[in-house]
DNA sequence: ACCGCTAACTTTGCAATGCATAGATTGGGT
DNA sequence: ACCCAATCTATGCATTGCAAAGTTAGCGGT
């Protein structure tokens, strides 16, 4: 912080904590440069200095996305001792964070531009990945490498799947009767490890 | 046809045809409606006698997607005799639509506005759900009918999840040897029948 | 302490876009 | 034959991403 307010300070790390309030406040809504800008009172242009497309910015989001993803099923993975209890926090961890956060969720897998591009993303996405990855291991002692990947797909694709279909609200309620991230992750579980 | 070009004839057919062949061309790209009137040969704003905003034409254009997935699931699971190999080519079915009208599934699954407000929309997301619903059934016919829900719901989990992860490359080759839609479906479809 | 350099920020401008409004055109129903 | 409602055009406006050029200030070397 300076005395005079020309140089921000801290810019970057501003942009990305508006855009997630943003977010929070209406998770659909598309985010604005020029409007984060405005509500940090800086130039419409300065956050370009930092980012300098719109797809930087939401592939910074995005990985911040991911890590918060990852450190928050591991944490809750964890606190469980039995393999399967422990896959079923972790789906439930997964769909908690997909709820809270939809708004960053749905950037972390759009698909609007060649974000796939990021080097810093994709080890991000990897990092969330591997989580899962080894809960499944635990569970699957027995199985080969291949099939425990399988199987790691399967439950990731199961859980975002999930996840999407629920941030679009077309998991339709008279279907299913318990459609909360635990219910949800208890069904997605029992699927992965049966 | 009228022999002045005044009016178009069908211009809100003709928009969404044109709008699904610039999603064939460029599936990330986000659709313009004054290109696609341009494209057209008519004014930037003549599209909107059609679609009073463009959530609509992104509607419409989700219904249209909707209704050709059930088409081609319905077609191909008809194909098949045993229950099992109807869920596979059901499976299959739908993760080849996925990728090859990946512009159109993405804007289906799109949740960028209140398209479930849209009560055509839902029901032919409903249509194409039911496709599956069925083929379902006919596999665990010894289960209750909330375990044909359960397994309902997570079948369309794995296949939808796994149709968003390959549209966003977000399948690591290195993990799944075949990430080829026949593959895929396969796995999905051991995990919902075991 | 001074100076220059560079990153950060502002200003300005441009093109694309969605949308509203008002006006022109046309074909169909009465 | 006539009206009118649907369809399309013309115009204008606000928002947005982005580029280019200029301004400011912190920071390191001398």
């Amino acid at each position: 912080m300076t005395k005079t307010d020309y140089h921000h300070g801290d810019l970057r790390a501003a942009v990305l904590n508006a855009a997630e309030e943003e977010l929070q406040n209406d998770p659909r809504r598309a985010l604005s440069i020029r409007a984060l800008a405005g509500k940090l009172g800086v130039s419409a242009t300065a956050p370009h200095a930092h980012f300098k497309t719109k797809d930087d910015l939401l592939s910074a989001l995005a990985v911040r996305g991911f890590e918060r993803l990852r450190d928050r099923t591991l944490r809750k993975s964890e606190m469980a001792t039995d393999p399967m209890e422990k896959l079923a926090a972790l789906a439930e961890a997964y769909l908690e964070f997909s709820i809270e956060n939809a708004g960053l969720y749905r950037i972390m897998f759009a698909t609007d531009a060649d974000k796939q591009a990021h080097a810093e993303l994709r080890r991000a996405a990897r990092s969330s990945y591997a989580v899962l990855r080894a809960a499944i291991s635990e569970v699957s002692v027995d199985g080969s490498e291949t099939a425990a990947d399988e199987r790691t797909l399967a439950a990731w694709g199961v859980v975002h799947g999930f996840a999407s279909l629920l941030s679009e609200g077309r998991i339709p309620e008279d279907l299913v009767s318990d459609r909360t991230p635990k219910g949800l992750a208890r069904i997605a579980a029992k699927l992965v490890v049966a």
